[in-house]
Order: C-alpha cells, then structure tokens, then sequence
DNA sequence: CCGATGACGCGCC
DNA sequence: GGGCGCGCCATCG
C-alpha cells in the first residue's frame, strides 16, 4: 500500500505542466519545507505505479515524472530507462543540451 | 527494530 | 566543469 508521502508525490508531480519540468528538491521542498527529503521523492518516484510511457494507466491517472530532474539539471534517473526520459522530454519540446535541461528557461515552480 | 537502499543535493577539491 | 564524499529520509527486507 503506498503512503501517504508518496501520493503527495504524485500528486504535485502531476501539476508540472508538459514541456516544463520540476525538481526532487522542489517537491522535497514543498512537502516539508527542505531539500532534505529529495532523495525519498527519487524513491516515491521511482516506485511510481502509473508511469507515464506505455499505455497499461488512463492517462488521468499517470504521473508525469519524467519531468521531474536533478538541480543541476541533470536529467536524473527513471525507470523506463535515460533514453527513454530524454525522448518523452524533447517530445514536449524540453531542450537537452549535453544531457542538461537549461532550468532558466524550462523550470516550473509550485 | 534495524541495517540497507537509492530516480538527491551540496560542499569541496 | 567533473568527480567524490557525506548527510538526509521514507521505505524495504
């Protein structure tokens, strides 16, 4: 059964509107007002039960968390592979460069 | 209960 | 800028 940390998760991760993307540290942050439970939202995230590729979830239901990155831009881990992540972002029109995301110009803030 | 894990972030070199 | 070490924390076994 997924806690209620995780579902609080998903449920911000699902307001990063396509082409934008948000941080592990942003949603740490607006969950319990520091950067300190980033790497538990990478867990949360990781273990996502309704990825957003492949088509087994309504889309209502799928949480968007390829567009969740690192601080530094980096794009981060995923369970559907770094390939995979990279593509689903420069589909929605997020730009890569050296596999960093300009967070300048993509980021959205909660 | 307790040690291990990992899709992080930051400071330092 | 790139790489490393360490602290953090919700979960898992």
């Amino acid at each position: 059964m997924r806690s209620s940390f995780a579902k609080k998760v998903y449920v911000l991760t699902r307001r990063i509107p396509r082409g934008r993307v948000a941080t592990y540290g942003a949603i740490s942050r607006a969950l319990c007002g520091s950067l300190r439970a980033s790497r538990a939202v990478g867990q949360a995230l990781h273990r996502n039960p309704s990825p957003f590729f492949g088509k087994s979830s309504p889309s209502r239901d799928r949480v968007p968390c390829h567009r969740v990155v690192r601080s530094d831009g980096g794009l981060g881990g995923y369970a559907g592979g770094f390939r995979k992540k990279r593509e689903l972002l420069r589909e929605e029109g997020v730009r890569i460069v050296s596999d960093r995301v300009d967070l300048r110009e993509f980021y959205f803030s909660f």
